[in-house]
DNA sequence: CTGAAAGCGCTTACAG
DNA sequence: CTGAAAGCGCTTACAG
């Protein structure tokens, strides 16, 4: 369809029932669509006279380019992948707020989608992303899924990989450095004067990225305190989680005066249960927790935690894609975020 | 780029440096592209025989059709766009899980972006998603933003919005009741023997928008209790804005023996604030928010708050999506879904 | 059961 | 300073 002379827009809008395309435009204002294209694109090349007279039917007819059909010829989408586990953890929505307002400012969108820690999940998005020719996703890696990421930076989708040990073409990972929080909070317990300290672990992390767990173990052989296996109680990183936890390593190891919580939704299950059994935080035992989320200061006792810099992972996140994204072959090094202790009530 | 005989499939994706096309499929398997499409989308017109060969070119390749092609004859892109206000309030995430997951369920990808609860931003992430021909949008509107909302559907972009109430062509809302839910929460402390009740509002909420005041004012009335400007304090509905608006409240109306909050943030707050300032909550105030946010349970006293059923205002506002996106012509009526009290011990 | 042609809305060399 | 032609990867009538 070209423009109908002699027609206003609105009536034109009507017969179309339709968008106004570059041609619309291009007939309208009597030049070619590649001139269009130019003023659109801020290309040289054309009188100020034509800008004008274009930029005017554009505004007229309400003209929008169709990035589909412009990332079709570019190959450049402009969209980035957001790939969470589950967005209801607290911990998220700091990180993803700063992700999604880095990607804006950069001109990127982001597609959002949640795995629900589900490995098959998670292929499912990577499909779809593949298919919608994502520039890089930003994921969150779902429980037990090494292949499947691997898989999908082979397909051609680059990956930033928060908190996750990864080394592959095409996959760039963004860390909080989570052993030296571990160690950050142990020795506060330690020096606190603490000799015998459990810790409430995740259940499904896998071994050899239990990186919590090493802090922790190390900072007690640091101060050559013994610990084993009944030290530590697994469970699901949720307050009901924490709440099993503590039940363990109350049973495993009666004689605990301070616990190191995997994060601080199981520390508050774990405060919560240990009140109920009638047991003081933190006089009777002690908690420290780990993400630093944002109600954890509002809780009795207030918990001490390990803060992350959540707004940084997001940039970093969010300048890794892009360095991606601008070439997929060079696999840029890893960035490690630093942590720090925030000294509350809970120890 | 057709295909080239002889050439294994690793070979060519060396060479073309690029992803399979239908082309690459056509060729490869000895069909027609027409042939690979009706294969792809599952039309009939093909022997058993032809399929399978089809399907094993398509699985060797690791083709995946283009969606950004294909969107662009079809017109439909099987995109939503997701506007929230600003993802880190506790309210949301429960809401965005349910959105992300349901709109999944029926094959559609979402866009995300967060207005931070400014108008100009809004519009700014209005115009990419309509630039980028997302079939409908489901959004928590920035302040003051009522004009942006009309012109973005007037511009063909089908929107659903949420707990705001707003009645034009190509524009849905889904709500919860929060007058209903203002009134339980009062009458509940009325009930209880609190003859002065003071509310802690939303600074920034328009006038005819205050169904929780509305809900609030009503129940004093219909209860026969008298009420003034001096019982309402207004801030910001975040911890810091609970604090602010329970010291305002104390100063204009020290004698109240209940509040009634805005949200569950504004009730912590408020609630921490007491407790810094000597007073108990509830022996000596009453405390009752709203949302019932995940961590409510968890404070000291545990939170009295109003529910809302987020799973199925997520549920129902990608419902509504999907029936503007089929016929955005025909707009369907409001939901409105129920609230329920939820009691614990501040209140 | 299968294919050749046209075209979605844009940009990219290229020519003047 | 501007334009005519080709084509990105797909689907849609239409024809056999």
């Amino acid at each position: 369809l070209t423009y109908c002379a002699g027609v206003t827009p609105n009536e034109k809008a009507i017969w179309m029932a339709g968008k106004p395309t570059l041609h619309d435009v291009a007939a309208m204002s009597g030049v070619s669509p590649r001139t269009v294209s130019r003023v659109v694109n801020d290309e040289p090349g054309f009188s100020e006279d034509t800008r004008e007279r274009v930029l005017r039917v554009i505004r007229e007819l309400g003209y929008r380019p169709n990035l589909a059909a412009r990332s079709l010829i570019t190959r450049r989408t402009k969209t980035f992948g957001f790939v969470v586990t589950d967005l209801t953890d607290p911990f998220f929505p700091e990180i993803a707020q700063s992700v999604i307002s880095a990607a804006r400012d950069r001109g990127y969108t982001l597609f959002i989608a949640a795995s629900n820690d589900d490995a098959e999940t998670q292929s499912d998005i990577f499909d779809s992303l593949l298919a919608r020719a994502v520039e890089a996703a930003i994921v969150f890696p779902a429980y037990d899924s090494y292949e499947a990421l691997v898989a999908t930076a082979d397909a051609g989708l680059p990956l930033v990989v928060v908190d996750y040990e990864i080394s592959h073409p095409g996959i760039a990972t963004v860390s909080s450095d989570l052993t030296a929080g571990a160690v950050l909070a142990t020795q506060y317990l330690i020096e606190a004067g603490h000799r015998t300290i459990g810790m409430l672990a995740y259940e499904r992390s896998q071994p050899h990225r239990r990186r919590r767990e090493h802090g922790f173990t190390r900072a007690l052989d640091d101060a050559g305190l013994g610990h084993d296996a009944s030290m530590i109680a697994r469970s699901d990183p949720t307050v009901d989680g924490g709440r099993a936890a503590i039940r363990k390593l109350l049973a495993s190891a009666p004689e605990v005066t301070a616990v190191f919580a995997y994060n601080d939704l199981m520390a508050m299950g774990a405060i919560a249960e240990l009140r109920d059994q009638g047991c003081n935080v933190p006089e009777d035992i002690a908690v420290v927790g780990f993400d630093d989320i944002p109600l954890v200061e509002l809780m009795t006792p207030a918990i001490t935690s390990v803060r992350l810099d959540r707004e940084r992972v997001g940039n970093e996140a969010v300048k890794l894609a892009v360095a991606l994204s601008n070439d997929p072959t060079r696999t840029p090094d890893p960035v490690v975020l630093g942590v720090e202790l925030v000294r509350r009530d809970s120890a």
